[in-house]
Formats: structure tokens, sequence, C-alpha cells
DNA sequence: AGACAATATTACTATATAATCATAAAGTAT
DNA sequence: ATACTTTATGATTATATAGTAATATTGTCT
């Protein structure tokens, strides 16, 4: 059952709440900017917890808390090497998503710049 | 210049830190059961702060302040009428957001019961 | 075994925010 | 003006979590 749809032909979803619950806590992991660092740093293929930490110039103990996090999601997979641990994007719902979300605030950044240009004429 | 995507075309997309938080907290306003209640709640059309309050049985200053996240957010928009305030969805982009999660926690709910299906066996 | 490297975990602090109560603000009706 | 309704806004508390430092764990190498 898909939970909403503008168009009308799905019914209005009766959801639980524990659904609620589980759709927020999706949203909650893409909720913070150094997961979506990591993500992003993930886009072209797998890296290991050391390329991630020269990447995004983070602390150790923060990206790895932050790929369990990811990892619990289901969001990433993780694949060890000796002492490595490489980490993969899991799930490409995140691409899509972050694309729409960007192309909105896009949209939105450029409704505040056309605004912007009313004002100052 | 879209976030990205699995297909390879667009180049990795490099954000600006800004970039991240915002899109970090646009993530955020949807990490919470309740505003996505509200949202649901919203589903067929404007509705006023008190049916809200009937519908998701929640408290009436905590129900305001969640509108006014959804609204700040530009989620959802505001119409008043002698004391009522109609709020309406303003971005399909939540039911299409919602719907892609949704779908994907039901593949996850469909796994967790073939993994205990063939645990059983 | 001991030294070293990579990653994970624990303990702690600081910050953000959801929930609630009380109150304010704005409109309507008598 | 007063009473009432609807919604919004403080003020407060409780809880969750991001960041960090220290330590543990795991694997490799000599």
């Amino acid at each position: 059952m898909g939970c909403m749809t503008p168009d009308g032909r799905k019914p209005r979803p009766v959801l639980t709440d524990a659904a609620y619950d589980q759709i927020a806590g999706f949203f909650k992991v893409l909720a913070e900017p150094l997961r979506l660092r990591l993500l992003n740093a993930l886009y072209e293929g797998e890296r290991t917890v050391n390329q991630l930490l020269t990447v995004t110039g983070a602390n150790q103990a923060n990206v790895s808390k932050h790929l369990k996090v990811l990892l619990e999601a289901g969001l990433v997979a993780r694949r060890k090497e000796g002492t490595n641990a490489y980490y993969m994007v899991a799930d490409p719902i995140v691409f899509m998503l972050c694309e729409s979300v960007c192309d909105r605030q896009q949209v939105f950044l450029e409704m505040r710049a056309s605004m912007f240009r009313e004002n100052a004429s």
C-alpha cells in the first residue's frame, strides 16, 4: 500500500502509529548533514572509513557512528577486508530522494532570487 | 544541478556545507511522526486546526507548533477565515517522498516476513 | 609476543527539540 | 465592554543525539 499520492487514484492511506514512526525514523536518518556527505562520498563506489575521513574531514569516531546508523537503516552495506571496512551505498532510493529535494531547494533558491530581483527593481 | 543520481549521467554532485544543511533540514521536517500524520490528514484537502486536533488526537499547542514548522518549510499553506486557520498541502513532493519510503518499508517488511518463513521452515 | 594500523565502542558533554501547561492574541457574538 | 472561540506563543521539562576523547577490538607485520 503506497503511502500518499496526489492523483486521487489511491485511497487516503491509513497508517498505524508504528508506520508513522518507521517512516519518520527513515527520514531522520537522512536528516543529518554528515550522513548526507558520507552518502555523497559513496556516490561513485565503495570507500574505506579512512577515505571517508579524509573526504569529509570529520572525526573518526563520529564517522564510524554515522556509518553505523546508515548501515542499520539499510542505506549502506559494509565489506571487511583485513583491517579495512569498505562501505557502499546499498539502496539507490537515497539518490532519488536527495535529487528530488535538491531540485526542490533549487526551485526555492530561484524563487528567492526572483523575489530579490523584483524587490530591487 | 540535481543532487545525486545512480545512472552516472550526472557528475558527482559537489555541494556546499550550507547545501547539506539545507537538505538535511528538509528531511528533518519530515522526520516527525506527528508532522507526517498532519500531512496525511491534509491529504484530501484543507483542514482547520481544530479538525486536525480531532483527527490526530494531539495537543493543541503541539499541533500549532508542528504546523508552523511545516509552514516555514513551505510544505503547507495557511488560509485564515475568521478565527479559523485552514491549512493545506502546498508542495506535492511530500506525497512522492512518503510514497517512496512507504514502498521501501513495505519491501523491508516483506523481506523480514520471508526471512521469518525461512527460519520457521 | 609486541608494535602498529584501522575501525568500533564507551563515556561524557552540549545542544536541539518534542510535549505540555499557561497565557496571549485575534476574531466573533451578546 | 464582556464572554467565548480559535489559534499562536512563551516557559519549562524531558529526551534524544551529535561531537569528542579515550579506550577496546580486530587484523597485520616483524
